[in-house]
This record gives structure tokens, sequence and C-alpha cells, in this order.
DNA sequence: CTCCTATCTTGACAGATGTCGAATCAAGGG
DNA sequence: CCCTTGATTCGACATCTGTCAAGATAGGAG
């Protein structure tokens, strides 16, 4: 597992590492949105409590945090859309699970070897 | 090196892995900056070259961007005061190197196990 | 001292971001 | 059906961000 480039759709994340080559501005560009949305400290914490688990349900990742549910819901967005986490609805409940390939891509792209 | 927490000034960087136990939000917040820091696409660029060379000069890292001297000065900046870089003047030139623990702590949070 | 070059700082501005309240949608339970 | 609860979307607003032009600094070279 963890396998890169395993998912559909969110293929050929990866990249050379950072130290090593530098990027490349394409690179750069598909890249730095997951930084950002990692980049404030409620959606830091949120991808940890959504990766630190095979899935969560909002009903358990809103209590943890003294935000309105709009706003719970912005930052799930973001993170859905920076293509860190993705989500389901089943039945009343809403889930988010994390997409490890992203997590991967990111990752390498840091390892310091 | 790499060992983490070697830099007086940056000690105590490290978190837990962010799929293993969730951060703190005090965690969170202390790592944010960093990740926000590199979720520019030109700053994690930047990040990079300056990350693959022992350190570099600024006159070798404007003329890879077309921007101004004025948005490329503020783009270091920023990457000085989220501790991920540190640089220092000798003679007319500037020169900046990546701070590893910084970057090592950011790889650990993402590490995948 | 004076000029030139490299870099940073300031001031300004359009556009993005984080937040909330209110409205809306989705799914069950009476 | 209507009502309740979970979650998202919409509209609004203050703040933050990326960018540039212009001015300020810092070191050499002459």
């Amino acid at each position: 597992m963890t396998t890169l480039a395993s998912t559909p759709g969110s293929a050929a994340l990866t990249c050379c590492g950072l130290a090593t080559t530098p990027v490349t501005a394409e690179d750069a560009q598909r890249l730095a949105p997951m930084f950002k949305a990692l980049g404030d400290p409620v959606r830091l914490q949120m991808a940890s409590m959504i990766a630190s688990r095979p899935e969560l349900c909002v009903c358990e990742i809103s209590p943890a945090f003294d935000l309105s549910s709009a706003t719970i819901s912005h930052h799930l967005k973001t993170l859905r859309e920076a293509g860190l986490v993705d989500s389901e609805r089943r039945g009343t409940f809403v889930y988010y699970w994390i997409k490890p390939d992203a997590v991967a891509a990111l990752s390498a792209l840091l390892a310091v070897e």
C-alpha cells in the first residue's frame, strides 16, 4: 500500500525530492495547493484526525473545533478539492477518509535522504 | 545530519505522524505556517532550488522567475519567517540555505509508515 | 565622495481566504 | 406528509496575500 499513483485520477503525483532535484514550475503548480490546504491549523488538525482513522464522520470532526458547521464544511471542502481527502454520504452522515497517495507524494517531496 | 532538533531556535519541531496520532491544536498551530509557506507555487519552487544546493544567492534565484525583485524578496522573507530557510549577506550578495530540521519535521509528520 | 548594482522595505491595490448566519438539501422517524 | 437532525451552500464581511512601482539600504568600484 501507499504505492504511488495507484488511485485513478490522482496518478503521477510524485516528483523529485525537494532537496535532490529542484522541482519544476509545473510540479510546483501541481503540488503547492496540497501544501496550501495543510497550511491552516484547523485543516492540518482535521487532516490528521481523518488520517488517523480508516474514516471519520463529520459529526466526529465538528465537536473538536469551536467553529460553525459552515466553516467546518468549508475547510473539509478545501481538503477535498486539494485532493487530500475524499468523502461519501452514508445515510444521515458523511464520512471522510484520507487519500494516502496524496500524502505520500508530499512526503516524498520532503523526504531528506 | 538531519537529526531533529539539532539547531538552536528550531528545537522540538517534531510531532507525531499525521496518520498515527492526531496532531494537537498546538502542534497544528506551530506546523501549519510551514506548510502555508510551501503552499505557493513560487515559494515551493524557491524552497526546492535552495534545498538542492548548499546555499544559493538571490541573484541565482531571481532569474528563474518572471517576477519583480520586490516580490522575490517578499517570498524569501515569507520562507525565512516560516523557519524553512535562513540567509546571510556576504558582501554585495545575499545567500539563502535550507533549514533541514524544519523540512524534516514536516516530512516526519507526513511520513506514512 | 560618488556612482552602480544587489537587495530589501514601503505603500498601494485587486483578489483570495476564514468566518459566520441564514437558507438549502438529504435522509429518517413520527 | 411534516418535522428534526446532519451537512452543505450562499451571501456578506473583515482580514490576509501576491504583486508591482518607487524609494531606501548596503557594499563595492572608481
